[in-house]
DNA sequence: TATTGTTATACTCTATAACTATA
DNA sequence: TATAGTTATAGAGTATAACAATA
């Protein structure tokens, strides 16, 4: 049995408790909750969040590099090793030749990929919209916002 | 190697993309950073995360039973069991049968599991206080709203 | 019958180190 | 010397299932 697909609808006694405004625990559960529905949203294209956000990112036309996609995805560089060999494997996605430098690999998407990338996304989104019904869209946003800023501020 | 020690300074090429809104992975990625963070503050008093916050409940004064602590922290009951287990052997808690339910256990700080936890908080707030810098006071507080809201709205 | 805590197991994710080929 | 990708491995976290004691 798991806790993580329980979406906690009514405040639990212990949430009167200083620990529950304590932005490191709030951010753990927000996030693990919000991790094991997208899971759960990417288990029918056998996907899970990781390999997903690098389709995500072979789909962009940014052309990233495998050292990129680790930097951005906050994954150690064999991460991302093992990540890209399951989709290549799956022929979603290839990698490329550095254009300037022979060491880099450029990781594109395939047809197959962006198809079920555009799938993928679809019901990542009807996952996230179900996890974030409590806030109004424009607390989303500020919440995107400084999230954001955050990391890059 | 590893990423996640490095609290990003620039914004990457990668931000341009569309995922960079994406709300999971953004929640991912501050996430990450933070508890590697945490874990790095707390790895001086031989604490984790997770050890920490059972810690923190053991120490609230609510009596949390390793139910409600689950339900609470969005673990399993059985990763409940092996914290307390471990926080038991080092005397920093103690297991005690619930009052009215048998079944029960309620899970109590000793002295020196308060005085552990009064050090390692000081740690964890130095730590997130880094990691949050680049937000306003009034900011931070807006953040814990949302995500408190988001998870018991 | 249902729930609390427990044990067990398989899998995924995290953290490091070392190697190779290029720069 | 340093960097991009790769391989390998140990430890921490996640997901399930089943069981005993109690409700």
């Amino acid at each position: 049995m798991s806790v993580q697909n329980n979406v906690e609808a009514e405040t639990p006694r212990l949430a009167a408790a200083e620990i529950a405004d304590d932005i490191g625990l709030l951010l753990a559960k927000v996030h693990a909750v919000g991790s094991s529905l997208n899971n759960r949203a990417l288990a029918a294209f056998e996907l899970r969040e990781r390999s997903y956000s690098v389709l995500r990112l072979a789909c962009s036309g940014l052309e990233p590099t495998q050292r990129e996609l680790a930097d951005f995805l906050s994954l150690d560089p064999s991460q991302i090793v093992a990540l890209v060999d399951e989709l290549e494997k799956r022929k979603l996605v290839t990698r490329e030749q550095g254009r300037t430098d022979r060491r880099q690999k450029i990781v594109l998407a395939t047809r197959a990929g962006e198809r079920l990338h555009a799938e993928a996304e679809t019901a990542v989104r009807a996952s996230e919209a179900a996890q974030y019904a409590p806030l109004a869209p424009g607390e989303l946003a500020t919440l995107r916002e400084l999230l954001r800023k955050a990391l890059w501020a």
